[in-house]
RNA sequence: GGCGGCGUAGCCGAGUGGCUCAGGCAGAGGUCUGCAAAACCUUGUACGGCGGUUCGAUUCCGCCCGCCGCCUCCA
């Protein structure tokens, strides 16, 4: 498998510290408002990434939050709330978003005030190994001292120094020195420590958390590609001069940033489109689709249209399941669940459909899939692939050679594991057994209308099923009806 | 100014030194159907510009033009 690494800028072939594991950090969001799409984006790709990995290693997936921070403070004193309310909540708006788009809880998510202590004592070893200074009750840390500045980002120091600046109140040495623990300020959030009362500074936390998780010389290191510099660079220099070892991370992965009316998308500019009205007109299996059409280093230009586009592709993808479903006899959602799950567990024996020597449409997409996401995880090429698949097997559907739909629905398991672009199938709800006596009652109608050649009579049963959301389709099999998911993708 | 990326058919977007083709959406024609829908089939000779390397470049190199990101908090 081969993977872009930022730090050397090409593709390598990973090699884990451990064999078959792989321990992965991607930096989490500062909570203090709710997501947008470029959040989303980001979290999309690696839990993308994750998954993949997950196909073939134990993977370890640690995602921290940032509840501590200017932008919380300042939102908390608008809100009249303390600090700690505010990121509890939108920690909570987060987790729920994330779980609507089908994004995998990660297996940790440590919070910056969780670990304070490890950050003064991280701060401690850095100043004791000459490489930070106290000055007035913030530390700062000293760029000159450490010879490999720079190298995640490409740049030179002078080239780093041209652009850096001294805010008003700080006491930097060098203009390019970044604070490592920040002075208290009167009525801000504050911890004890060395220095005096204070907190942590920008980007100590996250060399905390993934060294707490995993310790030095962790496997992947991920994040927005807006996080190069400076988080990820001072990351790299907080940790490995804290211990002198090397590396902090092995493998670092960054993702695009997503660009609206040709813009990076940026709660600053109020250039945002929000998840939360995001997925009130579309579902998750569409917004994935959407990132997972572009390379997760590419920049992704958004507009509606797009969405709308990829949610036509989506039902394409549940009509198939759906036929799959049906030439199987289990319930389209037995192929959206747990069954799914479980056959995605046994990988073996894509048998194919043809005869011999043919190689069915479900092995070369699954070869497909492989080969483009062990590509540095080539979403595209296995969104290809999945369509591919599709198109030819809704061909032999169409010629009635049904006895591969098992190895498809065993595809389709393996790529709803990787992508998560399947629709939900039907949806229990309270009122799912009325509803659906309720359309049998109506198609029967229609069915006799048909018998006796009212069509017009039959037509009106289709129209009026159809404004109110169930779609009448006559196969040469039966009817068959469907709730149209784009009216219901909202709820 | 420094660092990095991108420019592919109507739109989005992969990919490759030549060989049959990414894929999706949209459009056109067709098959099926009472009609529709779904599905399938057919259909589009695209690679920003100018040079260079090469038997041959969209793919490699150089320059130019255009767009974007980072260099400040940012997914």
């Amino acid at each position: 498998m081969r993977i872009h690494n930022t730090e050397s800028g090409e593709l390598e072939e990973l090699v884990t510290r451990r064999p078959g594991h792989v321990d992965m950090y991607v930096c989490g969001p500062t909570v203090y408002g709710p997501p947008h799409l470029g959040h989303a984006r980001t979290v999309i790709c690696f839990d993308m990434i994750r998954r993949w990995l997950m196909h073939s290693r134990t993977v370890t997936f640690v995602s921290n939050y940032t509840d501590v921070d200017d932008k919380i403070i300042a939102r908390a004193r608008e809100e009249g709330r303390s600090a700690e309310e505010v990121a509890r909540t939108y920690e909570q708006v987060w987790a729920d978003i994330m779980r609507r788009l089908r994004v995998l809880e990660p297996d940790r998510t440590p919070r910056a005030t969780e670990a304070i202590s490890g950050m003064i004592s991280m701060i401690e070893s850095i100043v004791e190994r000459g490489h930070a200074y106290p000055a007035n009750g913030d530390v700062y840390f000293d760029v000159s001292s450490y010879a490999g500045y720079g190298r995640l980002s490409h740049q030179s120091l002078a080239d780093l120094r041209a652009g850096a600046r001294v805010e008003p109140g700080e006491h930097k040495r060098n203009p390019e020195d970044f604070a490592l623990w920040k002075a208290a300020k009167p009525g801000e959030p504050s911890w004890e420590s060395p220095w005096g009362p204070g907190r942590p500074g920008w980007h100590i936390e996250c060399s905390v958390m993934s060294t707490d998780a995993f310790g030095m010389g962790f496997d992947i290191h991920g994040g927005g590609s807006d996080l190069v510099f400076p988080h990820h660079e001072n990351e790299i220099a907080q940790a490995e001069a804290a211990t002198g070892a090397k590396p902090f991370a092995r493998y670092w992965l960054h993702s695009g940033m997503v660009n609206l009316a040709g813009e990076k998308m940026a709660k600053s500019t109020g250039n945002v489109v929000m998840l939360s009205d995001l997925l009130e007109v579309h579902s998750a299996e569409a917004i994935r689709l959407l990132v997972a059409q572009t390379h997760y280093r590419h920049q992704l230009e958004f507009t509606e249209d797009l969405v709308e586009e990829c949610e036509r592709a989506v039902d394409r993808l549940a009509t198939f399941r759906d036929r799959v479903a049906e030439v199987l006899q289990v319930d389209s959602a037995a192929l959206t669940g747990p069954l799914l799950e479980a056959l995605a567990g046994g990988r073996d024996g894509y048998a194919g459909s043809g005869g011999e020597g043919e190689v069915g449409p479900e092995a070369e997409a699954m070869s497909a899939l492989e080969r483009s996401m062990d590509d540095d995880f080539g979403t595209p090429g296995a969104v290809a692939a999945l369509f591919e698949m599709t198109k030819r097997a809704n061909a032999e559907l169409d010629t009635g050679r049904l006895d591969a739909a098992w190895s498809w629905a065993k595809a389709l398991a393996v790529f709803d594991e990787i992508l998560g672009v399947l629709p939900p199938a039907r949806e229990e709800g309270a009122d799912t057994a009325l509803v659906e006596g309720l359309v049998e009652l109506a198609l029967d109608i229609r069915r006799r209308a048909r018998e006796s050649r009212d069509f017009e009579l039959a037509d009106r049963v289709r129209a009026g099923l159809g404004e109110l959301g169930i779609l009448v389709e006559d196969a040469p099999t039966g009817t068959r009806w469907r709730r149209d998911r784009r009216q219901t993708a909202g709820r």
